[in-house]
DNA sequence: TAAAAATATTTTAAGGTTGAAGTAAGTGGG
DNA sequence: CCCACTTACTTCAACCTTAAAATATTTTTA
């Protein structure tokens, strides 16, 4: 590790930092499309449909429409379609909120529950063997730093 | 560092590699859409037009139309739509290829030079202050540790 | 050289993405 | 109560993305 050092424009430790974003930009692409490519070939899907299968899972009441936006930092009107389709498929449900005639709740189907469960089986080991290079140890090292990146950048943005 | 560990389905380590996929996308995702928006807000464009225009600045001969898709690993199709776009703006030129009348060669023109000249500027430090707590040797590491991620990635496809 | 194969690019259909505009339904102050 | 405001969601237009089909052209093969 380095020491910290002064942001400035013309630092020279700009080029680095550039250089690091566009790796780290490469390998994020690379890894991305080969899941995308695995969800089409295996399952049919694809990865906004794989995220809001997801997101769902950990909540076995569902979430509202406006929730499954903010929990996926997408646009409300992208949920619209990929759920609309999920729904075609019978994956997800959009069950009435009571008390609230403008909101839904939406929820994995029983069905949609069971092809989540292979998706994620799946997902997991299409990562594991991705990242095969990476020790447990040194993945939990580089998650931290990435953790705090990403808090870091959530700071700056308010 | 930690010691090499097989790959197996079931590895202890697996969690942590989805772990660390799940927080190395969180980031990257974070970084791309702060990009996108000050794209958007301060040029009026898109990532991918930036991602063209860099290419060709690369090559002052510029690029047919299927070396550009090869070098940014898009899709054949994609490319025609956005460097249309670019044309009608006045940032690129379509040029005939001497000998092959089913290709061009596309290039940035001056305005188009001048443009991105001033993006690229813009976009490192953009970076750089996004990237901020990361030291000039301390970026290099972890860039060289994803220059092999994805080098293996490559490797593992063929 | 005619037919077949390969190459370079565009078009198409289907989906994902956004910000902005539109619709419907709840909430609150006067 | 009603008018303004807010909230929840959908629709829209524009762009990005892909795989596959279509076009046009060049190269190879028989």
């Amino acid at each position: 590790m380095s020491a910290p050092s002064p942001i400035l424009p013309d630092d020279p430790a700009s080029k680095e930092r550039l250089r690091l974003w566009l790796r780290f930009l490469k390998a994020s692409r690379a890894i991305e499309s080969q899941i995308r490519d695995n969800l089409r070939r295996e399952f049919a899907s694809t990865l906004p449909r794989f995220d809001v299968m997801a997101a769902l899972s950990r909540y076995s009441d569902g979430l509202k429409m406006s929730q499954l936006s903010e929990v996926l930092r997408v646009s409300n009107g992208n949920v619209t379609g990929i759920v609309d389709r999920l729904v075609e498929d019978g994956f997800l449900v959009r069950v009435a909120v009571p008390n609230d005639r403008r909101a839904w709740q939406v929820r994995l189907t029983e069905r949609g529950e069971k092809e989540f469960a292979a998706q994620a089986a799946a997902h997991e080991s299409w990562i594991n063997e991705m990242l095969g290079e990476f020790g447990a140890q040194d993945a939990a090292n580089i998650g931290n730093r990435l953790e705090q990146l990403e808090t870091s950048l959530r700071e700056k943005k308010q």
